[in-house]
RNA sequence: GCCGGAGUGGUGGAAUUGGUAUACACGUACGAUUCAAAAUCGUAUGCCGCAAGGCUUGUGGGUUCAAGUCCCACCUCCGGCACCA
């Protein structure tokens, strides 16, 4: 037989699937439906490095297994294309976004292709493709109409000598990325999503489906809800109150001072009276330079300032209190101000030691009795903030949004969606912080279609996460014109059964996009409250020193290589054997060697097929294989494999059978080895087509098994026992062991404890 | 700092979820095959020790007949922290 060769097998069948298109999911069918989702990629400029593949080969072995077992199976794939690298590569080289997008996809798709990976291309989408983001505008627009989309003043990152605004990751230890120089955070008005409306239900119905526990308890930490009370502090001497917000308004005895965030209005408001202003301007200054990690990640070390001047009046005992801001409260959360009780807060603990304040141990009081006391009110807060939606940039869907002067904020008109992004020749935003697409005057200037008079097109443009926040909603019906998808459609397909993805997209991509799905939901568009009965996560491949992959340090690894010196088989049952699926993993070329031999080995056994009756017990293996992949182990799946060719290689004769049960397991994994030698066994149709094998259950449970005997927690001997053998003859049997003997000679067994099928363990004294 | 995860041989890792730690693979050594090499096959391979035996799952404590697994404290690394995707 000739030598295996990956070159030619690969070329052969990904010709074939090219043409016959099996993987191609059909709508409506009888069969059961199994829709299974990976991330779509962002198509960079630098390829695909070999951690890309990683989710999609899992999710492949587990769409083809889908498949075996007669499942309707939808696994598509496609590009998240709008976004800054692609606009800061535009601004350097002066190519248009929507050239670079397309040279970076038509490469994405050709390395994905040659590794053979089972997506239904013919439902392929593109986020930048107008005929898609028509229904990301229209989605928003729904929004506005709602009033979930509205504008406020929010702070953003300003480089002082760029003059433009930059994305947090462009801020490296307050200076700009780009030039070094400093930058500040600047108020601005900006479109928002009020994701916080939907705060109770994205925490609540995380019961209702399965996802990782460690993703919930993110998702749950990040929204954060927490009850308390809301309790008005008198200021001393003024009309005016403080407001804060408090989860222990039982120990408001001891709350011997108050902070309120730098940011705060009453800051502004309170200027005449307070007599250290020039201080406390300057703090408010420096804190602008600090991001929220600075400011909450200084240890031990809290800064602050006392409004001095200012007191206020503790409701539950009538003391006068001093007034400090402090960089550790945040404007966001809560009211921006707290009652400070160091006596009980670890935080509160550190400033008051830092500034010399009081700390009272005060007795706890009820909760409810203390709050009617105070004229409080109990309120339910969340950590999770609306959604800054806007950016000041080029290459993101344009927020169809018309403003006029008589009318204000107007909603496009349904029928002109999309509103395409215009061509202009500079990307670079405006001095002034604008998009750059005030420049485009012409696209700029529109009559209002409410009032038909003088108006302006919104100019900012929706941040990446808009296009990716509805994406599986759209492969269910990726052609349609006159709707996002067709109702009948998303019937049939969603909610989407499994989606894989980074854990790194838990907080964000994942919670945005239930938010839009619940939105959509009761805007009665789609017929489920969740998007995804499912979630697992994949851990990053880091390069061969454990570093992550970068192109900047020089260590990323291409798959076009691997797969020319090992073949996309190699590769893709090296990517699931290296290590547990879920966690962050170097890679190493030395060690494909290991799956090559094993492809090799399962090759050359083929010339051991003989047509006799079956010599090998299977059902364990196909057991462990198959209870493996649905846990995504896929590494100890492989080894698992590994130990069944090991035992095939040692026979003189495998009975067909036998051998082409093994090609079905081994098909989600290496499936371009697998077809071709289902092909020159003789199999009908092809590997793929096969159901998937079945196991006798009684024939996975050992008759006997091998009990390992401690004496005093030392294991010194083992015996073989019948599986339903009595306890009592187990002990008994296990006492006589000479070994066991030597043991415990001259002393007392003071207790034997036997655990069926599994340990003796004898205690002396 | 806060939230989530991880730490096991020379290396990647396995361990029925409290029950014989080191499966599978890489590497290394020796042997077979070969004119020779590659490939392949076989044997060995946690550490210390001639052996008997002892020790070993990031560190230190604890619970238990029994701990990689549970509890407490700590160290290190990875992901996220809201404008990277």
């Amino acid at each position: 037989m000739e030598k295996y060769n990956h070159k030619k097998i690969e070329k052969k069948w990904q010709e074939k699937w090219e043409k016959d298109e099996p993987y191609k999911a059909e709508d409506f069918s009888k069969k059961e439906k199994s829709y299974l989702l990976v991330e779509f990629p962002y198509p960079s400029g630098d390829g695909l490095h070999v951690g890309h593949p990683r989710p999609y080969i899992g999710m492949d072995v587990i769409a083809r297994k889908r498949r075996a077992e007669g499942k309707n199976v939808l696994f598509p794939i496609g590009w998240d294309a709008f976004g800054l690298p692609t606009e800061n590569y535009a601004l350097k080289t002066g190519i248009h976004p929507r050239e670079v997008t397309k040279q970076n996809t038509d490469n994405f798709r050709r390395q994905i292709k040659m590794l053979g990976i089972s997506f239904d291309w013919s439902r392929e989408i593109n986020t930048t493709d107008p005929k898609y983001y028509k229904w990301t505008q229209w989605i928003f627009l729904q929004m506005f109409k709602k009033g979930l989309a509205y504008k406020a003043s929010v702070a953003i990152n300003w480089c002082l000598s760029c003059k433009i605004g930059l994305a947090n990751e462009e801020v490296v230890d307050g200076h700009c990325e780009r030039c070094g120089g400093e930058t500040e955070k600047r108020q601005k008005e900006q479109w928002m999503l009020a994701i916080t409306k939907y705060a109770d239900r994205l925490d609540k119905d995380l019961d209702d489906v399965d996802y990782l526990e460690p993703i919930k308890i993110q998702q749950r930490n990040w929204i954060g809800k927490s009850e308390g009370a809301e309790i008005s502090f008198d200021i001393k001497g003024r009309d005016e109150k403080i407001d804060v917000f408090t989860t222990r308004p039982d120990t408001i005895f001891g709350a011997t001072y108050m902070v309120l965030a730098p940011e705060h209005q009453l800051v502004q408001k309170l200027k005449e009276q307070i007599t250290n202003f020039d201080e406390v301007e300057k703090y408010i200054k420096d804190t602008k330079k600090k991001t929220e990690i600075e400011r909450t990640a200084e240890g031990k070390e809290k800064t602050g300032v006392e409004l001095k001047g200012v007191k206020v009046i503790n409701p539950a005992n009538k003391e006068e209190i001093p007034v400090f801001i402090a960089d550790y409260v945040m404007v966001e959360y809560g009211t921006g101000a707290i009652m400070a009780v160091p006596a009980y807060d670890e935080r509160d603990n550190d400033f008051a030691n830092k500034f010399n304040l009081l700390i009272v141990e005060s007795n706890l009081v009820d909760k409810d009795e203390v709050i009617k006391k105070v004229n409080g009110k109990k309120v339910v807060k969340y950590k999770l903030r609306d959604w800054v939606f806007s950016r000041q940039r080029y290459w993101g869907e344009p927020i169809p949004i018309i403003h006029c002067q008589k009318c204000g904020s107007v909603a496009v008109p349904e029928e002109d969606l999309p509103i395409e992004l215009p061509e202009i020749e500079d990307y670079k935003p405006t001095d002034s912080g604008e998009s750059p697409l005030v420049k485009a005057t012409d696209w700029v200037n529109v009559k209002c279609p409410s009032c038909s008079g003088e108006a302006k097109r919104e100019t900012d443009v929706m941040p990446n996460w808009a296009g990716s926040s509805w994406y599986y909603l759209r492969y269910a019906d990726s052609d349609n014109d006159e709707a996002f998808a067709d109702e009948k459609n998303l019937k049939y397909w969603t909610p989407v059964d499994w989606y894989n993805g980074g854990m790194e997209h838990t907080t964000l991509h994942l919670l945005y996009s239930r938010f839009w799905h619940k939105f959509l939901y009761d805007i009665k568009v789609v017929p489920t409250h969740e998007p995804y009965q499912k979630r697992t996560s994949h851990g990053l491949i880091l390069a061969e020193g454990g570093e992550k992959m970068s192109k900047s340090k020089g260590n990323v690894v291409n798959p076009d290589e691997v797969v020319e010196n090992f073949g996309a088989d190699s590769l893709r049952l090296y990517e699931m054997f290296m290590g547990p699926f879920d966690q962050a993993i170097a890679w190493s070329t030395d060690n494909i060697v290991g799956v090559r031999r094993f492809i090799e080995k399962v090759w050359r056994i083929n010339e051991k097929v003989k047509d006799i009756k079956s010599n090998i017990a299977l059902d364990s293996t196909i057991k462990k294989v198959g209870e493996d992949i649905e846990t995504m182990k896929f590494n100890t799946a492989i080894s698992t494999l590994m130990i069944l060719v090991n035992e095939m290689e040692k026979k003189e004769e495998i009975a067909k059978e036998d051998y082409a049960s093994l090609l079905v397991l081994l098909a989600p994994f290496a499936p371009h080895t697998a077809e071709e030698l289902w092909e020159k066994l003789g199999g009908k149709d092809s590997v793929l087509s096969q159901k998937w094998p079945e196991y006798d259950e009684i024939k996975t449970i050992e008759e006997t098994a091998q009990i390992a005997i401690q004496i005093d927690g030392k294991v010194r001997g083992s015996i073989e026992v019948s599986v339903d053998e009595t306890e009592e003859k187990v002990k008994e049997k296990a006492l006589r062991d000479e070994n066991v003997k030597k043991w415990t000679e001259g002393k007392n067994v003071e207790k034997v404890i036997y655990i069926k099928g599994k340990i003796v363990s004898i205690v002396t004294s």
